[in-house]
DNA sequence: CGCATTTTTGATACACGTCAATCTCCGTGG
DNA sequence: CCACGGAGATTGACGTGTATCAAAAATGCG
């Protein structure tokens, strides 16, 4: 039970402590102080400071991924982040921290996992990096709510008019079909075709 | 101690059990069974099978990095791993087991960062990727070994015509001078400039 | 309705890819 | 010691995918 051994730790407790998050809102900045994060629902943008000063695309962070682990060494962020999708967040480590041990080691391997997946998203021909992102994106009903074609362009290192007549091409072709949802940009929700869609 | 307690754990044990590796030399194929060890020194590429059944980059491993954690959960290897520098790794998790939770954190917070550089790699103009690759494989003194220029060509997703270009380039602007080390192949080894080496 | 933001589209430029011909290095065997 | 051969590196000519620049068209908001 950690540090919070012997205090309240009723349901409605754990269930206050979640953070959700809407798309395009920042969760937290570089540098920051803040707690730790597991990922259950949705896809974050991290960015890290370049050499030059100005934030550049570092990383996504997918569900089950852990999110800002080295708060818990060096009390502050090593990323920005920001939610691409709608997202939900559960403070972390949760639960038993003795059963933290092999949680971490999953969550080690995840990483360098996840790690090979983002450097896929950036190699070879522009219409496969855009489609491998979309497929990522997408929930398991084969609908998508995309983030601006700037952030598609950030992280599969192409222009937002790249992007935005490959996803205009994809769209003619009837793999991408707009979709209508209150709230959200009309150029940004789609239903995917389940030619892309993973296995 | 784990599951060696009260066995031999005397120096000699703990440096007959250490692995060195040549340039080249391949480590370990995905898929296979094997232990995992932390990267001492040196650089290693890790490929993983893309869709159409081919190797493809995937990450580096670099000095501090786990390798093959995954063996620990699953029993094989995620990724291929290949030396591009000599390196010297040791088997993992290394001493008291008690102490691997704070380890792990660390490994996982470092996971993260490196994956960051490795997306940096893989964006932006050329000559740039190419020279950040060549800070990474860089010694503390400035030489380098580098890899043939295809292992160089999928690691920044360009061609190795490009990568040949671009390290003449740097040669002929005096960034990269070559240097003639026994047994090495003569387009790989360099003295580095100290404009472009590490802060 | 007017305005800011984002997206779309077109015309053109260029960095890098592609293809193909050497060239260099280095191991091997005579 | 030198001829040979293979693997990797270099170089040139040319093609093309994406970037760049510029303008218009959507979209959403107060």
């Amino acid at each position: 039970m950690g540090l919070f051994s012997g205090l309240d730790r009723g349901v409605t407790q754990v269930a206050r402590r979640l953070r959700s998050a809407l798309p395009g809102e920042l969760l937290h900045q570089a540098g920051e102080a803040g707690l730790a994060w597991r990922v259950g629902k949705g896809v974050l943008r991290l960015d890290m400071m370049a050499d030059d000063g100005t934030a550049a695309f570092a990383s996504l962070a997918i569900a089950g991924d852990i999110l800002g682990c080295e708060t818990m060494l060096f009390g502050a962020y090593t990323f920005s982040a920001v939610a691409l999708t709608q997202c939900e967040l559960a403070p972390w480590p949760e639960g038993d921290p003795d059963a933290s041990g092999s949680s971490l080691l999953e969550s080690l391997a995840n990483a360098q996992r996840r790690a090979a997946e983002i450097v896929a998203l950036r190699g070879g021909p522009a219409l496969g990096r855009v489609t491998s992102l979309i497929r990522l994106l997408a929930d398991g009903a084969g609908k998508v709510v995309l983030p601006p074609r700037q952030d598609i362009a950030e992280i599969t290192d192409l222009r937002f008019e790249t992007i935005s007549r490959i996803i205009k091409g994809l769209e003619r072709s009837q793999v991408l079909l707009p979709v209508r949802i209150e709230g959200v940009h009309a150029t940004r929700a789609y239903s995917v075709a389940s030619g892309i869609l993973p296995a």
